[in-house]
DNA sequence: GGCATGATTGTTCAG
DNA sequence: CTGAACAATCATGCC
């Protein structure tokens, strides 16, 4: 059994995050992390699934299009993973200047970007 | 070196 | 605007 300590465990941290999800940030940068395959799977479907259910509604629609995706093959989700992993590159991109920034910012004061 | 955690991402729909 | 089911993720920190 695939570590199912990790999974159990992982299921509370979801349940905390579905809520908490925005609170207080953490860092500044915050280099934000990437998409998910759902992400880029429901931007080609959410079209189709209203195309086929325009009577549905987030209900239908939400627990409609998890149902399909997972009813997908891997090799369905497979065009939807690559984004997310192209995206998921980007956001290494991103950290990558977050981190870069934070060392580069240790010590000088010169005015680096941002802030709000 | 592996585990747990957290943060995040996008859709729809509504008051 | 924001949240809530729906799902994945996966990078990072932590000893």
């Amino acid at each position: 059994m695939p570590k199912e300590s990790t999974r159990a465990t992982k299921r509370k941290a979801a349940d905390k995050s579905e809520k908490a999800a925005k609170k207080g940030k953490k860092d500044k940068n915050a280099p934000k992390r990437a998409l998910s395959a759902y992400m880029f799977f429901s931007q080609d479907w959410r079209e189709r699934i209203k195309a086929e259910n325009p009577d549905a509604g987030f209900g239908e629609i939400g627990k409609l299009l998890g149902a399909k995706w997972k009813e997908l093959d891997e090799s369905e989700k497979k065009p939807y993973i690559e984004q997310a992993a192209r995206d998921k590159a980007r956001a290494e991109e991103e950290k990558s200047a977050y981190d870069g920034k934070k060392a580069a910012d240790s010590g000088s004061g010169d005015g680096e970007d941002d802030d709000e």
